[in-house]
DNA sequence: CTGCATCCAATATGATACTG
DNA sequence: CAGTATCATATTGGATGCAG
């Protein structure tokens, strides 16, 4: 399987074919969505150009081993551009490519949205919890 | 953008907190990105009010356990209700609640975005594949 | 500094069996 | 139908050491 695997998941009565474990779109959506996908694309949104060791340092918490397999990943599915200069000590450069931006774009409206609504959030978890809390959900 | 995102974890340097490790909204986030939220947020917002099985079906790849658990912590945050109907069958139904739905608005249109760029996509994925390939020496 | 390889721990996930 | 419990496995995540 080489080129032109790009038909559409018809096999889907939605329509959104991610639904669909098969379709390419699924993968891309979770390298986007993903733990640190989604940290390090909002990173690069708000950074600009970054260093790898820059990023590491925006987005608290990532290994230097998923930074890099993360950045991999957007890299490949272009949405985020990397640029090596030959110099010593290395320099690595890191952004957002058109497309990546764009995806950057309507990612952080949801990230925004989220944090508006936290409050909300902590309430219903406080209801929640206190309903079925001997039993648990999530810490 | 609206940055009316509270103070809720405020050590951050960043306008989104999301980027700190011990911020709730990561949490959440994580919940509503995540593999099943993604998907089961996208189902209930396209399909409306669902059974469990319904959404089984329509979520597809998703294990009884994994969808139990996603429901409970989607339910947990406030994005979705649960309904259960003291009937015989039992009859639980699944919905969005307003707060859900709003994510659910941002959530697809990142959704949609992705799946509109999937030929790009592809195209920057077959570009890497190839420039990668050539170092793969052995396993 | 950038980053890959490797070993090990923690989690997430999946199949199955079982209960109400 | 709607889940829960349990076990086995797959994948992820983290720390460390090495290399360009």
């Amino acid at each position: 399987m080489d080129s032109n695997a790009q038909q559409t998941c018809g096999d889907s009565d939605s329509a959104f074919d991610v639904f669909s474990r098969q379709c390419p779109s699924r993968g891309t959506l979770e390298d986007v969505t993903g733990r640190w996908g989604s940290l390090t694309i909002g990173a690069l949104q708000e950074g600009g150009t970054l260093r790898f060791n820059e990023l590491r340092r925006r987005v608290e918490g990532v290994s230097e081993k998923m930074l890099s397999q993360t950045l991999h990943a957007l890299e490949r599915d272009g949405l985020v551009s990397r640029q090596a200069q030959p110099t010593n000590p290395p320099r690595v450069d890191y952004e957002l490519t058109p497309l990546g931006q764009d995806v950057a774009e309507r990612l952080l409206a949801l990230i925004d949205l989220v944090e508006g609504r936290m409050p909300e959030v902590l309430t219903a978890r406080e209801r929640y919890d206190e309903k079925r809390g001997d039993r648990e959900g999530r810490a």
